[in-house]
This record gives structure tokens, C-alpha cells and sequence, in this order.
RNA sequence: GGGCGCUUAGCUCAGCUGGUUCAGAGCGUCUGCCUUACAAGCAGAGGGUCGGCGGUUCGAAUCCGUCAGCGCCCACCA
């Protein structure tokens, strides 16, 4: 006999060992129509957590299903070496040891992080085992892997042949912790408090001054130029004329631009070419001196020509005091601005100029914005189409180029009398650098390599082709018959990062889409709408959740909470939502399993049972391909979750549960059995290991067959079914109506009822018999008398009473018949208001009078029967 | 500064192109039950003038305007 509580831990190992066994998750091209899902490649050194469980819940789910379809299903797992992240924790991990990255090579520093890879790296795909995921290992990828990084270096190769990459000096994102440059992107701007400096700026052999005002004052030590407005009539006096940067007394000219804010500040602006985007600019337009005053990790340089070494928010209030103590401060003010981080160091990001690698965006993303906005691609929930759009429409060049050394290293080599080549291989380069220098003796060894690396990003753009060898070999099986994939399921929060640059990607390489439809998860936020966070510490492991409710309780759990698109607040008792549905269905199976069989012929009541259900789980199987189609997967659960407890649970199997001690018709229990089945296969997309272990359970199975590949039962809306479904509806109003006057007037159970219709026939005899089994009632009377002592209520126009011998409470009775009147009048007010008003009349659809008229005769006859009842009451 | 979205029961959310599936679901709450599948359960019950105001309409949670609050994304005003 198997135990009264489901106990998932003896469970899910042993079937996903099965299903690995067995090779279930491994998918190679046939026939079939392929269903292939990428996943959003975790960082390699990455611990599983909420935001993964939701995402990869929602893949597991999406590609169960289709596997079920009967599609040949893919979902091909992996990891990113998240250059700048994992680069940062190498450091960080070499520092505590003692050792700076500065003093090693290139060599020594790659083989620690190789070894921190291969020791942290892929534990988070053995956590995604826990949850059931039925990844194909034996695609499993990494972004640095051979295959990946040599579809790297050729898209680079071939995006510079096509003019599309060059390299350049330009203003970029400089992360002074991580000593790179960062894109556009891994900036991120926050509100801050800051305040702003007004600082006097003496005029050139007069002794008149203009004040600026500046955040950041220790940028004059860069200071190149003053610029005001021409139609800012203050300062026509300062054409041509020069003034002082304050204590720095380098003397700098008044440029004229209207790019000046007349109204902001005192309408003078310094310019500091070297440090801020717009300077630069005026820089560039007016031939301005560039003074870079800052080292890479932030500190004052030799350029600057004081505070050298200092750090720049040292600097800032060294220079306001040294400016103050001499009198070449106005004022100070507080002041709002916006600050950007660097996203993953979290320091402030510094505007420098540096020479990098860029991208060229432009016609790079005509085709896969068109892609979004056609629905050729199209985005669950759609509202991100507006965000995808405002982002594509205007992009800047992509700074792909890190000073890092894990990643792809860029593949060009400088020549020793400069300029330089890009080519594949060393090898390659050589012959390239030879012809181009027409020095046919040059050595390897005259090349120098490129240093830096590439952006993450710029290999995991190409991951759901480089998955399938489509760069290297872009005519293979595997590529031809996977791609496009699927499904992308993924955060909104890297939809610039990775979603459009996968799609930009596609066109340019494969000349088509990468996936059909994204699907954008929401984030997970604990039960007081806060992020989940380390820091915070309200971010539950997911393993222990797992051991504590197991995986299909916490699945469940996490998908009841995601409606799509929306964020979702998890809370743990979520997942006790469903740890309790693994049990009901635990606990249905025990039932039905236990129930002695005969070779006796159907009840009637059964047989009608049967059909109903039969009926109703085709219905909801129907539902629940229509949500799914529309990735509505929250509400296709709690409709699989309605249709187990509700409709299966309470109602089906009371119908059918034989007298205790009595065996049960074979008819039903074959039938029933089948309808279990048919439910487990309906949820085991949802809730892979129960529905497997029951699944097995509830008939022999031969050794390697799973409901993984078992057919979904079959789906059909409405027809002929709307009868059996409309007549089993009513009948559950009746037996919840008896029930609600057992529970009223505290009658027990076993005290059986009897149950009468005034003026109406009673049901068909299977009706009845379905009725009185389910409302313990002795008997149903058609055609009844009224009987005084009774508790009535309304099913429809219909009234029913049950004679109620003793305990009738005469005066609540009357109340309640009372009550419902007046509800009733009113109602019948309302509506006969509607039907007498003119306009109502002449205007309303004929469909829509025609109900009004239904309701009001409806509404009369009610009243007839309630207030007949009344009158025999108060005799 | 631009753009997008949200506000419906105590909580989390459904309610598609205005009218019997219009006021819904799950969870929570309350009442009664240890009724031989399940107390991680069973049966029953209560709970909202659909953010405020105004408009369109015979009719508005649904369409329009406006105000308030919340959230997200983009942007080089020092």
C-alpha cells in the first residue's frame, strides 16, 4: 500500500536517472517537426537561483509539451564564461592569496581562471538536474568551448572584412576598477545628490570674472575652453577674449556654441574634451587642446600637473578647498543629477578616450528591427516591441573591444612599422602582414598580438547559431534542421544585451531568425515586491526549496505566481500550494489503486459520470493548448489544477466511489483509470516526476518507455459534449444546495434526505440516482406538495424543498424568503426600467432586448414560486 | 526631458474588439467536520460602488479626457 503523504525525494532522483539512462533528452534530426529551445547560457561560475528556476521552469515545461506534441524536441544546455564577471572574481580570488593580476602574464593569469572554470564552472547544470530539466547534455556548450570561440574569431574576421568593425579613438565607458572599456549598455544611470560648484573664472588681464558652474571640479584641471551662447546678450563682452581656469591659471579661450543651456547654471560652460562626452564633442568642432588628467584606475595623472596619484573624489574636495581658500568660489549648491555605474564593478563610470573596437549598428539592425515589428518574430507580452524599437531605432556603435584577458582575444596583429591586419590565425596574419608590408621575410614573431579581448556579449549574440556549428559550417544537418529555434525564454533585462543582438545576428549570418517567439519572464521579488537579492537576504536557494516541497511543488509553486510578463512576488508558501496538489493527486491514485473490481455491468449514474468527464477533460485539454499557444502557462496550471481537484477529485471520483466494502464495475475502474492517465500526461509537462512515478505505476510499462513521450489526451472544444455538460452543471447546483441546507440546519451525513420539486418533474433516473448518491438522499419526488416544514432553495426557476420533520426554524425562513423577494423586486425593477426606457428599446441590439425580456420573465417566475412559498409558510 | 505600462475581494492576479461566462479565480479568512484516498484534507459561507473626477453611449471595469499614486525603459543639459 503506498504511503498516505507523497514523498517526492524517494522519487525524483530515481526517474531522472531513468530518463538519463534511457537517453529521453537527446534529440538528433529525423523527420519530425523540430522544437528547439537554446538556453540563456548561465555564467559558468554562476549558483543557481530564483530568476534561473522561474526561466528554466517555464523552458522545461515549454519542451516537455512539445515532446509530447510529438515534435522532436531540443533544448540545448550551456554555459557563457561571462568575461568582465568571472575575470572579476578572479582577481578578486587571486588578491586574497596575495597575488595582483598585474604580476602575472596573460598565460599565468588564464591558467588560474581556467582552473576557477573547471572547479565552479558547470555546478549550476547540476543544480538544473534538481529541477527536472530535460536538457540534451550531450550538446551541453560553453562560450569559450572550440566550437564557440572559432565562430567567434570568423564572425569577427568576416563583420571587419565587410567594413562593418573598425577600430578607433573615441570617447567610451571606462570602468576604472576593471581597467576596460564598457558598452553603452553596462552603464547604468542612478539619481544622485550631488551638488553644484560655481566657480570664478577670471577674465585675462581684467579684472572681471565669469562664473561656471561644474559638478565634477576637479575636471579643470582639463579645462580647454570656455562656451557660452552667441544670443546670450550677459556675455557678448567675452567675445574673443580669454579667461584663467581658476588656480590651475592656465589661460583658455571663450568659444561661442549654441549648444549652451542659456538658462542653465550661468549659462558658461567649461569644456573638458578629455572627460565628458559633450566636451569632446565642442572639442573636436573648435580644435581644443585634449588634456586626459585621469590614469586608467582613476587617479590624477601627469597631465593633470597636481593632486598626481590622487583619486579623483579625493581630488574633488582637495580642489574645493584649495579654490575656496582662495576666494574663487561663488557658491555651492545641491544638485540632482544622474550618475553612471559600471554594472558589474559598481564604481562610477569615467567618460575617457581610448582606442577600441567598434561595431557598426546601423544597417546591422534594419532587418531585425523590421523582424519585431512585422511579427515575423513576435514578442510575449507584445509591450516590449515598444522598448525593442526605441532602442533599435537609434544605436550607437558598439564598443566591442575589453581590456581583459578572459575572452575571446581580438584577432589582429600589428606590424612592427604599424598598421595592423586581422585574420583567423596566426598563420594567416603573417601572410596577410607579409603582403601588406611587401616584406616577404617577416617573422610570427614581428607581430604583436592584439591584447585585448572581446565583449561577452559578442559570442553569446551568436549562440543559437554557434550551438548548431551554423557559423563554422553553415550547410551542416544540424543547423539546417534546428534553426531557427523555437522558443527564447529570457528576462526583459537583457533585451538590448542579448535578444537583439541575437536577432541582429541571425539576419546577418543565417540570413533568417534565430527563434519564432520570445518570451519575456518577469522578475522574481519576494513577498514585499523587493528584488531578490544577496544582500537582502531574501532570496530562498532553490535547492532547499526543492528539498522542502520538491520540485514539482516548487515548479508549481513558482508557475501559479507568473502570470505572463508580470514580476512575480514568490513567497515559500507558494510552493506548499504545490506540494499540497502533488498530494491530492498522491492521494487520488491511492483511491482509485485500491478499489476492488467485478465483472458487474455499468450504474447508469457511472456511465453518465463517465461521459461528463470524458467531455470535460477534452474541454479543458483544449484550454490549455489555447493558454499555452499564448504562453499563458499560469492559467493553463490552474486550469490542469481546477480540472484534478474540482472536477476530477470532489466531483468525478465521488460520483463513481463504490459503497464501502463494495467492488467497484470493471467498466468504471477501466474508465477511470484512463482518465487518470489521461491527466497525468495533461500535467506532466508541469510536474514531470509525480505524473512519471504514477504514470508507471498505473499499468505495465515496458523499460524505457516514460509519459515523456506519451501522447496529451485529446482536446476538443465544446460540441457534442455542451449537453452532458450543462446537465451535470445543474445537477452539482442541486447537491451543493442540499449540502448548504445540511450545513445550515447541522444535519448529518448519514441521516439521509429526501429532496422534492414543486411542480416540475424530477430528473432522468441516472440524474436522480447521480443526485441522491451525492446528496445522501433516500429519495427525489417530481410533482411534489409543498410541505410547510421544509428548507428550500433555487436551482434556476426551480424550487426545491426538503421536508424537514423536526428543527425547522419557521421565522429564519421566512427572513430568508424575505430577503430573497426583495432581492428579486429589485432586480426585476432594474431590468423592467431598462426595457420600458424608449431609447433602450429602439437602440439596443434585438439579441440584447431579447435577454432583458429572458431575465424579467425569469425574474417574475422566481418570484411567483418564492412568494407561493411564503404565503404556505406563514399558515 | 521623452516613451511604455500598471491601479479590480485581505494578498496575487484574470477579465480579448463596450450588453447572461460581468463583477471572477487561486490563496487567505470565517463556520462545521479526524465522514476508511488525502487535516498537505472534506463540506459550507462571507468578502469589491473595478484608483478619483468628468465625458461618449440606450448601456462603461471595458472607449475618451483629466488628476493622483506606483513601476519600467530610454536620454550628453554642465
Amino acid at each position: 500500500m503506498l504511503a498516505t503523504k507523497y514523498d517526492p525525494s524517494e522519487v525524483e532522483d530515481k526517474w531522472y536517472a531513468y530518463w538519463m539512462e534511457h537517453n529521453l533528452f537527446h534529440s538528433e534530426p529525423d523527420g519530425r517537426e523540430p522544437y528547439t529551445i537554446v538556453i540563456p547560457p548561465p555564467n559558468v561560475t554562476g549558483v543557481l537561483h530564483m530568476g534561473h528556476m522561474l526561466n528554466e521552469t517555464i523552458q522545461d515545461i515549454l519542451v516537455r509539451r512539445a515532446r509530447m506534441e510529438g515534435k522532436n524536441a531540443c533544448w540545448v544546455p550551456g554555459t557563457d564564461h561571462a568575461s568582465i564577471a568571472t575575470e572579476a572574481k578572479v582577481v578578486a580570488k587571486l588578491a586574497k592569496e596575495g597575488i595582483k593580476k598585474t604580476d602575472l602574464t596573460r598565460e599565468e593569469f588564464l591558467r588560474h581562471a581556467w582552473d576557477w572554470t573547471e572547479h565552479h564552472g558547470g555546478i549550476i547544470l547540476q543544480q538544473l538536474r534538481k529541477l527536472g530539466a530535460s536538457c540534451d547534455w550531450s550538446r551541453t556548450a560553453f562560450t569559450m568551448d572550440e566550437t564557440r570561440s572559432k565562430s567567434v574569431i570568423r564572425v569577427f574576421c568576416d563583420l571587419y572584412n565587410k567594413g562593418l568593425i573598425y577600430r578607433g579613438v573615441r570617447m567610451v565607458n571606462w570602468d576604472p576598477a576593471a581597467l576596460t572599456a564598457l558598452s553603452d549598455e553596462e552603464v547604468i544611470y542612478k539619481d544622485e545628490h550631488s551638488k553644484l560648484f560655481h566657480l570664478k573664472y577670471y577674465v585675462e588681464g581684467e579684472d572681471k570674472y565669469i562664473v561656471v558652474a561644474t559638478t565634477r571640479p576637479e575636471t579643470i584641471l582639463g579645462d580647454t575652453a570656455v562656451c557660452v551662447n552667441p544670443n546670450d546678450e550677459r556675455y557678448q563682452w567675452l567675445k574673443g577674449k580669454k579667461v584663467i581656469v581658476p588656480f590651475v591659471g592656465r589661460v583658455i579661450p571663450i568659444i561661442m556654441d549654441e549648444y549652451v543651456e542659456m538658462d542653465f547654471g550661468t549659462g558658461c560652460l567649461k569644456v573638458t574634451p578629455a572627460h565628458d562626452v559633450n566636451d569632446y564633442m565642442l572639442g573636436e568642432k573648435y580644435n581644443l587642446p585634449i588634456i586626459d588628467i585621469f590614469n586608467p584606475d582613476g587617479t590624477i595623472s601627469e597631465a593633470g600637473g597636481m593632486y598626481i596619484g590622487h583619486d579623483r573624489f579625493e581630488v574633488r574636495k582637495e580642489i574645493i578647498e584649495d579654490l575656496q581658500a582662495r576666494g574663487l568660489v561663488e557658491k555651492i549648491e545641491d544638485y540632482d543629477n544622474k550618475v553612471g555605474y559600471s554594472e558589474r564593478t559598481k564604481v562610477v563610470i569615467e567618460p575617457k578616450l581610448s582606442m577600441q573596437w567598434f561595431l557598426k549598428m546601423d544597417e546591422l539592425t534594419k532587418p531585425a528591427l523590421k523582424a519585431v515589428m512585422d511579427d515575423d518574430i513576435r514578442f510575449y507580452p507584445p509591450k516590449f516591441k515598444n522598448t525593442y524599437r526605441h532602442w533599435m531605432t537609434d544605436t550607437k556603435d558598439w564598443c566591442i573591444s575589453r581590456q581583459l584577458w578572459w575572452g575571446h582575444r581580438i584577432p589582429a596583429y600589428f606590424l612592427p612599422e604599424g598598421g595592423y591586419v586581422v585574420a583567423e590565425t596566426p598563420e594567416e596574419a603573417l601572410t596577410l602582414a607579409r603582403e601588406k608590408s611587401g616584406n616577404p621575410e617577416m617573422q610570427m614573431s614581428d607581430l604583436r598580438p592584439d591584447e585585448d579581448c572581446l565583449d561577452t556579449w559578442f559570442s553569446s549574440w551568436l549562440w543559437p547559431i554557434s550551438l548548431f556549428n551554423g557559423i563554422l559550417d553553415p550547410d551542416n544537418e544540424e543547423i539546417k534542421y534546428y534553426y531557427p529555434t523555437s522558443d527564447l525564454v529570457t528576462g526583459p533585462d537583457i533585451i538590448f544585451f542579448w535578444v537583439a543582438r541575437m536577432i541582429i545576428a541571425g539576419y546577418e549570418f543565417k540570413n533568417d531568425m534565430p527563434f519564432k517567439n520570445v518570451y519575456f519572464t518577469g522578475i522574481v521579488r519576494d513577498s514585499l515586491g523587493r528584488k531578490m537579492s544577496k544582500s537582502l537576504g531574501n532570496s530562498p536557494d532553490p535547492l532547499d526549496l526543492i528539498a522542502t516541497y520538491g520540485a514539482d511543488g516548487v515548479r508549481m509553486g513558482l508557475m501559479l505566481a507568473a502570470p505572463a510578463g508580470n514580476d512575480i512576488l514568490f513567497d515559500d508558501k507558494l510552493c506548499e500550494t504545490g506540494r499540497n496538489f502533488c498530494n491530492k493527486v498522491w492521494n487520488a491514485f491511492r483511491l482509485v489503486k485500491g478499489w476492488e473490481v467485478a465483472d458487474a455491468s455499468v450504474p447508469a449514474e457511472n456511465a453518465l459520470a463517465i461521459e461528463w468527464f470524458g467531455k470535460k477533460l477534452e474541454a479543458t485539454s483544449a484550454e490549455v493548448a489555447d493558454l499555452l499557444g499564448k504562453f499563458r502557462l499560469s492559467e493553463a496550471l490552474m486550469a490542469i489544477y481546477k480540472l484534478f481537484w474540482d472536477e476530477f477529485s470532489s466531483w468525478y471520483l465521488e460520483m463513481v466511489k463504490p459503497v464501502y466494502g463494495q467492488p467497484l464495475d470493471r467498466t468504471t475502474y477501466d474508465a477511470t483509470l484512463g482518465f487518470f492517465d489521461a491527466l497525468l500526461r495533461l500535467m506532466h509537462p508541469f510536474m514531470p516526476f509525480i505524473t512519471e512515478e504514477l504514470w508507471q505505476n498505473i499499468a505495465p510499462r515496458r523499460e524505457g518507455e516514460s509519459i515523456m513521450y506519451a501522447a496529451l489526451p485529446n482536446a476538443h472544444e465544446g460540441g457534442d459534449g455542451a449537453v452532458v455538460l450543462s446537465e451535470i452543471e445543474s445537477a452539482k447546483e442541486i447537491i451543493v444546495g442540499v449540502r448548504a441546507v445540511r450545513a445550515q440546519k447541522n444535519i448529518p451525513n448519514k441521516e439521509l434526505l429526501v429532496l422534492n420539486l414543486v411542480g416540475a418533474p424530477a430528473p432522468s433516473e441516472k440524474v436522480s440516482a447521480l443526485i441522491a448518491k451525492m446528496a445522501n438522499l433516500s429519495a427525489i419526488n417530481g410533482n411534489a406538495e409543498k410541505d410547510a416544514a421544509s428548507a428550500s432553495f433555487m436551482v434556476g426557476t426551480q424550487e426545491y424543498n426538503i421536508p424537514l420533520s423536526d428543527n425547522i426554524d419557521v421565522e429564519a425562513e421566512i427572513a430568508r424568503l424575505n430577503k430573497d423577494i426583495a432581492y428579486y423586486e429589485g432586480f426585476l425593477a432594474s431590468v423592467e426600467k431598462k426595457l420600458s426606457n424608449e431609447r433602450f428599446v429602439s437602440k439596443a441590439p434585438a439579441a440584447v432586448i431579447e435577454a432583458e425580456r429572458r431575465k424579467q420573465s425569469d425574474a417574475l417566475a422566481k418570484l411567483t414560486t418564492l412568494r407561493a412559498t411564503l404565503a404556505a409558510l406563514s399558515k
